[in-house]
DNA sequence: CTGTTGTTTCGACATACGTCTATCTTGACT
DNA sequence: AGTCAAGATAGACGTATGTCGAAACAACAG
């Protein structure tokens, strides 16, 4: 836990102004993946909106979906850099990592008004 | 042709700075969806950096996938309300709505400094 | 040390998705 | 009309993904 896996080295080109390559296409479609289910665009947003960090049983009884699926949405979100988390006795508590988050939507957005 | 289909009315609400309702994630999700593949990346790439318009014959060659494939790949990008196109003559011509790109963006991006 | 609660992992299942080939539509040019 | 080329559509196939219940794991209480 707490380890963040995906490099996105080159995350940051923005697609309008040059056109991505093999590999940063790849890289790039699996952090958007990573937000293309409403569950974890939801998760993703109550870790956000949050101020610090979020315990998951704040989390769970918001959805009308299982815990083990939670926790599964919660492993998608870190294994793209989105989040991270730290056990702190019986809780484990999640927070944003921001600049990933900002990373991501300025593939999108800067080349946007060219 | 020639027809968006998604509203993308609340699109522009960041994560960061307010929850989500289920509605907005899935529209949200639904948008993301549309960039969660290499390919489709890559052909938004191709597309929004191109000054004004791509010729389809001037993108197929740049793949290692099928026509139909392609033209699969577009259609998402189409309902998605990230491009649109037009038939002149034999070809058709594909061009990126900015607009909703930047909106799609800012999804992510506004609250990520909060 | 045993029981209880919070969270993750495992295995299974149904559905969604990306890809292909074959076929259809549209327009241009004889 | 007849033919040809560019794209789109239809249907089929394999794989990936979201979901669940059951079980494992972690931390604490008695």
């Amino acid at each position: 836990m707490s380890k963040q896996q995906l490099a996105s080295s080159d995350c940051c080109t923005p697609i309008s102004s040059a056109v991505l390559d093999v590999e940063q296409a790849t890289e790039g479609a699996a952090a958007f993946k990573a937000l293309a289910d409403p569950v974890r665009l939801r998760l993703l947003s109550i870790i956000a909106s949050a101020g610090d960090e979020v315990c998951v049983c704040d989390i769970t009884p918001q959805f009308d979906v299982s815990g083990p699926t939670i926790s599964h949405h919660l492993k998608v979100l870190r294994e793209a850099g989105l989040v991270d988390c730290e056990r702190r006795g019986t809780w484990v508590y999640y927070w944003p990592i921001r600049d990933r988050m900002q990373r991501i939507a300025s593939l999108l957005a800067t080349g946007a008004s060219a």
